[in-house]
DNA sequence: GCCAACGTTGGC
DNA sequence: GCCAACGTTGGC
């Protein structure tokens, strides 16, 4: 699940605990929160615009699908007039703090990673905000986060 | 800020 | 049902 730092950011996330993922507004990821995911799966966050862009942490999915509350709020930048009330067309999961790595894994090295080839994350020209994780590379984005050898982008000066 | 890639909308 | 126009995403 992808979120801007600079609005959402995984230390947000580890303050509230949980929070609904509200906002989404492309169907094939909202198919994915409604349908596809199950209580308790793990998910990766992934910083998107950051500095760098990348998967800082890990987080689970908490409860059962429910409708994003800010489709109905008149003033709310994600109101959806055309949303049924009765039959909502935005629904949402929340989610829960699990994990904050101590560093974010940045996308190029994500790309860099064989075994990481396929992930669809990392294919040109997706933008999908929620998106499919096979086990394999859950795994191995775990794997990398736990790295010492991580590889550090050039340029960029120790902190 | 630029721009490629993509999803959605709406005219026809 | 096609497709141009438009808006958005997100890396850089």
């Amino acid at each position: 699940m992808k979120s801007e730092p600079d609005v959402f950011s995984i230390d947000d996330l580890k303050k509230a605990r949980v929070t609904g993922w509200e906002g989404v507004r492309n169907f094939q990821a909202r198919n994915y929160m409604r349908d596809s995911m199950k209580e308790g799966e793990l998910v990766l966050f992934y910083h998107s615009n950051g500095d760098p862009s990348g998967v800082a942490g890990v987080a689970k999915v908490h409860g059962a699908p429910i409708p994003d509350p800010t489709q109905f709020q008149k003033k709310h930048e994600y109101y959806d007039a055309t949303s049924p009330k009765d039959d909502p067309r935005w629904m949402m999961r929340q989610v829960e703090f699990v994990e904050r790595f101590d560093a974010v894994i940045p996308l190029e090295v994500l790309k860099a990673d064989p075994k990481l080839s396929g992930m669809p994350l990392l294919q040109k020209g997706q933008r999908l905000s929620v998106q499919t994780v096979t086990p394999a590379h859950f795994a191995r984005v775990l794997e990398l986060a736990k790295s010492k050898t991580q590889v550090v982008k050039k340029g960029v000066s120790p902190s």
